[in-house]
DNA sequence: GTCTATAGCTTGATAGAC
DNA sequence: GTCTATCAAGCTATAGAC
């Protein structure tokens, strides 16, 4: 594995676990075993990596939507997949996904990392927006209100349900706060 | 004011702006306009600071909770002030609440103050129980499952309507978020 | 209860050799 | 691309005078 690919994953892991402040050059040199200023070369500013972990993370999860809209037929698998995406995100209760960690750590965000982070959440309610659509379509989703209003609240809940999971450590929390969404999912 | 409370009042607003370590005694200290050792008297370590903090919002968050009960008739008029509660406290979009804040900082916490932010977690499931168990009695709110199930998810929607409106410093992500929870309550 | 002074450490970042 | 050496600034925290 090359550097900066060990480097990125050692910044956005420690970032999910205790924030983007909760995490230096320093930590991300021993994890890797390579100094501190050489972690400069790959990312001369903090800034820098911010933006790179956000990249990063934005194209893999892309990635895993377009994978669930393949590999599911039903509304209600996809959004049954799309809960399974967030509980593996939390790693049994040690993180958050990174948009948790970036929009808690709003403040120590430079402006473009920020507007990156707001795309990726409109890009999330865009795809649950169809999903709810489709449902009220397929009728595997029960008493679908307004879609794009159940998206936001899908994705408010996902962010929620890691929050509280993440401060009791507790994968169990997670799964009784989306399991009134997922009785409303057609077997 | 005593300078303690000022203290506090700065120390909670800067933590719900830019998280726990986000801020530090030295911004306290300029904030309330006296030396950054002073502090240290009044909270000899962060770790103290932290736990008073927690505890005086606690101690704020049921009484309001207390407030909304006695002065509410119904189940759903309860959870429409109930949302209020988490919308004012986004303060326009510069803030979270404590516990979000706490949540996503929860690494740079001591044993007791997680403990102490568990149970308000609890505490707040479990008044939302008994609103969504009235409400399949008094039917103020429209198809209600198991009320334990509904309240958590209750908790998780609001802490994630925050995170999502913090991140884009926008009240109306708070209000797309909730609306499809509030189109259930009857008027 | 507040002050000045300071200790001891960590942070992000740079200079310059190899 | 990685290193050693170093910087200025920030942090929490303490000692001791008033």
């Amino acid at each position: 594995m090359d550097t900066r690919t060990a480097l990125l994953d050692s910044a956005e892991t420690a970032c999910r676990q205790r924030g983007f402040d909760g995490f230096s050059y320093s930590d991300m040199a021993k994890d890797v075993g390579i100094a501190k200023p050489s972690v400069h070369h790959h990312f001369p500013l903090k800034a820098d990596l911010a933006l790179a972990i956000l990249e990063r993370y934005s194209d893999n999860f892309h990635q895993s939507l377009k994978n669930i809209s393949e590999s599911n037929q039903s509304a209600g698998a996809k959004l049954s997949a799309y809960v399974q995406l967030y509980r593996n995100a939390l790693k049994g209760g040690t993180c958050v996904c990174l948009c948790v960690a970036y929009s808690a750590g709003r403040a120590s965000l430079s402006d473009d990392v920020v507007s990156k982070l707001n795309r990726f959440h409109d890009f999330s309610i865009d795809w649950l927006e169809i999903v709810f659509r489709n449902a009220s379509h397929d009728h595997s989703i029960s008493h679908v209100a307004d879609p794009r209003s159940e998206a936001a609240a899908t994705l408010a809940l996902m962010e929620g349900a890691q929050l509280v999971a993440r401060a009791a450590s507790d994968l169990v929390r997670f799964d009784q706060t989306v399991s009134t969404l997922l009785s409303r999912i057609s077997p």
